[in-house]
DNA sequence: TTCCATAGTCATTTTTTTTTGACTAATTGA
DNA sequence: TCAATTAGTCAAAAAAAAATGACTATGGAA
């Protein structure tokens, strides 16, 4: 008789659970929900963050489409990141999350 | 006029990804969504696997109140690690963190 | 013009996570 | 009895993630 050496290939969650996952990332995401975020405005309200980390988490966020950056040329002039169309479906999701922790 | 120097507290979907990252979590979870598993199963059916990350997130798995070990003390006697009811009713979350990967 | 805020980068260090390999110990099958 | 399978542990090494501190560069406000 054949032995059944199958393995497991993807994981379809894996994914998406990565992009989320990090020390920071949910936090960013969650206060993204709430309208565009910005850069210093990060720092300042997620406790013991620190500049480094808060970069490379928006800049991965942005990079897996989740976040949208952008230059608002008005008044004092800044960048925003805000949900873009992948980020909105995943609301839902992460509202789920947030239900059953 | 004054600063608004609110911090963000909790995350409350944080904790819940984090009991669901890691390298190899997602994929044994998923695995025991089919049934229960176990140890040497695992570590056959999940490619690039090793006993001590199967071991640790097993554990991690257990300890977070997501899988029930059990000794099956028949046939060919051994440990089987299947859904709690925490982890069940985290199955739709999981699904649908598949249908929006 | 000087100072503060914005929005970062870069190199290095520290911490955490993951991997490797050696080892244990009971059970089971031939 | 010998060998394989099951289910791990332990210490150490390697790799990845996160933190620190110095630095850059622009825009406004006083």
């Amino acid at each position: 008789m054949e032995k059944n050496k199958e393995t497991v290939g993807e994981c379809p969650a894996e994914g998406l659970l990565k992009q989320l996952s990090g020390k920071w990332k949910p936090q960013i995401f969650r206060l993204a929900l709430e309208g565009p975020v910005r850069f210093n405005g990060l720092i300042r309200k997620i406790e013991g963050s620190n500049k480094q980390s808060i970069a490379t988490a928006l800049r991965e966020l942005e990079e897996n489409g989740l976040l949208e950056k952008s230059v608002i040329k008005l008044k004092p002039l800044h960048i925003e990141y805000s949900l873009s169309e992948k980020g909105k479906s995943l609301v839902v999701v992460f509202q789920q999350l947030e239900c059953f922790a």
